[in-house]
DNA sequence: CAGGTCTATCGATGGCTGTCAATGTTAATA
DNA sequence: TATTAACATTGACAGCCATCGATAGACCTG
């Protein structure tokens, strides 16, 4: 954790997936997207890492800072960070020898619409 | 999908588990409780299920009428059932041979709120 | 009581997942 | 170029999970 960059910068919008759950009926399609969203969220170390990003006041971690306090090795937490991106909740972006993760609020936006009525 | 007797009442509410992911550091103990609801969540067939039941005009269906819908056996949908009563997003009653599901409305608000900012 | 219906449970199975050690890859530095 | 640091990928393994057929239990009806 030692040479770092400048974190970077809010990424775009993430347009809602879905209808809402308590809305209407949810298609076969519109419920294995979400499935795989909340699948990314479905694990305790997941939510502690996207907890971390998601407030820090840069708005942006390096991965190396990520690593002892996920109390995970660094390939697992390597494997949850890309769990996150791929169910884009979180955005990825090298920098040197760093990679700096940043939350992605629209996506976490989207899945509280989904859990929402009307 | 025959002898049906009256849904029942709209159940309890359910307390907020955890503090919001986007609000402070959420503690290893708070992670585990939230990816356990969210994991009840990961499953396509029990996003159906439980849209289908929290968008019931009458607040609660017989699990008689879930099982042709869900396209999965009734064990299969029995177990997924279980799955969302053990995460209190449902609550089941038996009335004579059926049994009746209704959704929680609290729970999936006290979801929301972790995935809020303040 | 006998028979039928609804639902949960059991046992088995194939696939997925979290984890780590080892290795590969990229970039900065001497 | 050689070395070091940061990070991703691979391979392996154990545990979990979705699924179904078979079965059991509960309940109504005749």
């Amino acid at each position: 954790m030692v040479r770092k960059l400048l974190p970077l910068d809010q990424p775009a919008a993430a347009a809602p997936c879905c209808a809402p759950i308590r809305d209407a009926l949810v298609s076969t399609r519109e419920a294995t997207t979400l499935a795989k969203q909340f699948a990314a969220l479905s694990d305790p170390v997941r939510i502690r890492l996207l907890s971390m990003i998601a407030n820090d006041p840069d708005g942006a971690v390096c991965a190396c800072d990520l690593v002892e306090p996920a109390g995970r090795s660094q390939p697992t937490v390597s494997h949850h960070l890309k769990v996150l991106r791929e169910a884009g909740l979180l955005t990825s972006e090298r920098r040197g020898v760093n990679n700096w993760y940043a939350a992605v609020p629209a996506a976490l936006e989207s899945l509280r619409a989904a859990l929402s009525t009307g």
